[in-house]
DNA sequence: GCCAACGTTGGC
DNA sequence: GCCAACGTTGGC
């Protein structure tokens, strides 16, 4: 299984909209981003990501998993634009802040300290394992 | 609110 | 195909 993660902004599209979304889970659409779409299209029915708020609290905040791989975003005609759609799985323990991660040398490397504006992201197994501890949570 | 980083667009 | 201009994102 292979990791990710999903940045939005909370006043656009927050972890607590996620979960009123339940089982059926929402498209993640809106991605206008080669590199972003490119990285959804590598997902896997049943992969796993880390949901992150960014702008005012920089935060892991939450489990989601994919449920369907990549597709047309239905938010646009434009067929470059595809996505996967994801629900949420379970909240954090406590938030994993960006700025615990950057503090953290096993972090060092992460795409979201790297790549800050790659709103969709890979996580390598050990960055999944790093984090969930640190968030309280079983990987 | 500002600014740096970076992706995209469009003219040539 | 290059590159300048522009727009957007996201951290601070």
């Amino acid at each position: 299984m292979a990791y990710w993660l999903f940045k939005s902004e909370p006043s656009t599209w927050s972890w607590d909209d996620q979960v009123a979304k339940g089982e059926a889970g929402e498209e993640w659409d809106g991605v206008r981003n080669y590199q972003a779409r490119n990285v959804m299209r590598e997902m896997k029915v049943g992969d796993r990501g880390f949901f992150y708020h960014s702008q005012s609290e920089k935060a892991v905040v939450g489990i989601v998993e994919v449920i369907a791989e990549s597709h047309p975003d239905s938010t646009t005609d434009d067929d470059r634009w595809d996505c996967v759609d994801i629900k949420a799985v379970k909240p954090v323990e406590r938030p994993v802040t960006l700025a615990e991660i950057k503090a953290d040398p096993r972090l060092s490397e992460m795409v979201l300290v790297k790549n800050t504006r790659l709103s969709v992201q890979p996580v390598t197994d050990a960055e999944w394992a790093a984090i969930c501890g640190m968030a309280g949570i079983d990987p």
